[in-house]
DNA sequence: CTCCATTTATCTAACGATAGGTAGACACAC
DNA sequence: GTGTGTCTACCTATCGTTAGATAAATGGAG
């Protein structure tokens, strides 16, 4: 039997509402989801979700700790070898295309930093974190690529675009929509 | 006495909601006001609030309504003469950032777009038209340029990082993020 | 000018639904 | 028998919404 290598080890039930409570936040946001309605979707009480996350808080948190953990680890290392600094963006734009086409999802913390005035600090803190490492890892991709003038700054604006193609794109219900206001944001 | 032109003539006290949910709204989306809040801020029962919007959908249309009407007014026409279509595009860039700078507030459509599945179906069609109005808006500006190859394409790029960018500065707590996203959005 | 009807704008009080959260009992496994 | 996990049964708070009453202003009709 294989174990997981993490100190991360969950519950196989913990794990099913992280999935139900991340995908009603990816449509939704921090009120999008419910301990009743987690509960449903899991075959459980809403008094047992309580168990294995004692507030809603926490349980935001982890949703957000597991959702950039993954997003990151998709990624790959900003410095992976034999991999390119453009195809590396590229994959970048990738991921958050593919959660749009292909499971019909936004970014978890594109919605919760919408919403972060009404956000528990911690849960507050949980997105900027994935915007903090977000800008971190292109930063890394940028520099290497080198002839940027201001990497920091092309990073802010890659994600920028992104999140809000994102909402553009189910606003208007168009799909295209996204891919045009991303286009050229790789090869510029 | 001064009459109001508009057919859009309200009591000050509706007036004064508007002022107060578009407000609530900008900070913390649809489920970031309530009726009773509202009440509380413009010194009235919860009722009453009802009296001048029948339910919350009514409400948040007639919040979206006019804060895109105000904000397709303070662009001005993008054929407007005298005025460089990329002096325009710096006013629309503005438009943004002094909402955040100066009010610390997001844009409504932003924080509409973000939760948009959960709108009542009259409210997300008010998004929608922000943002087929800004796009239309954008393109006329960007068709006079010249030079563009997909104008449509920048039009919906440039929403998307502004919008995006809004999202990512008040995620990070940081305005300067804000100009760092959308430095060269106009001038390229 | 006065009387009556209507409108305007607000109130009190409550409704049913849903939210997050808690206490204590119960079953099952090791 | 000690945890683990789930249950039933509740709590308090807030939500949008409604019913019904009230007081003040408005506007014709006699």
């Amino acid at each position: 039997m294989i174990e997981p290598v993490k100190g991360t080890e969950r519950p196989a039930k913990a794990e099913e509402i992280l999935d139900v409570a991340e995908r009603m936040a990816r449509i939704g946001g921090y009120n999008g989801f419910s301990f009743r309605e987690i509960a449903k979707a899991v075959g459980i009480k809403s008094a047992s979700v309580h168990y294995h996350f004692p507030g809603k808080a926490e349980l935001g948190v982890a949703v957000a700790r597991r959702y950039t953990e993954r997003f990151l680890n998709g990624l790959g290392a900003p410095d992976e070898p034999g991999a390119e600094p453009e195809a590396l963006l590229k994959r970048y734009v990738a991921a958050y295309r593919s959660a749009l086409v292909d499971d019909g999802l936004m970014c978890l913390c594109g919605m919760l930093g919408a919403e972060i005035a009404y956000l528990p600090e911690v849960v507050a803190q949980e997105a900027k974190r994935f915007f903090e490492a977000n800008i971190a890892w292109l930063t890394a991709v940028l520099a290497r690529k080198g002839g940027e003038m201001d990497v920091r700054a092309d990073a802010l604006r890659m994600i920028s675009t992104l999140e809000g193609a994102l909402i553009l794109a189910r606003s208007l219900d168009d799909i295209s929509a996204f891919d045009a206001a991303t286009r050229g944001l790789v090869t510029g």
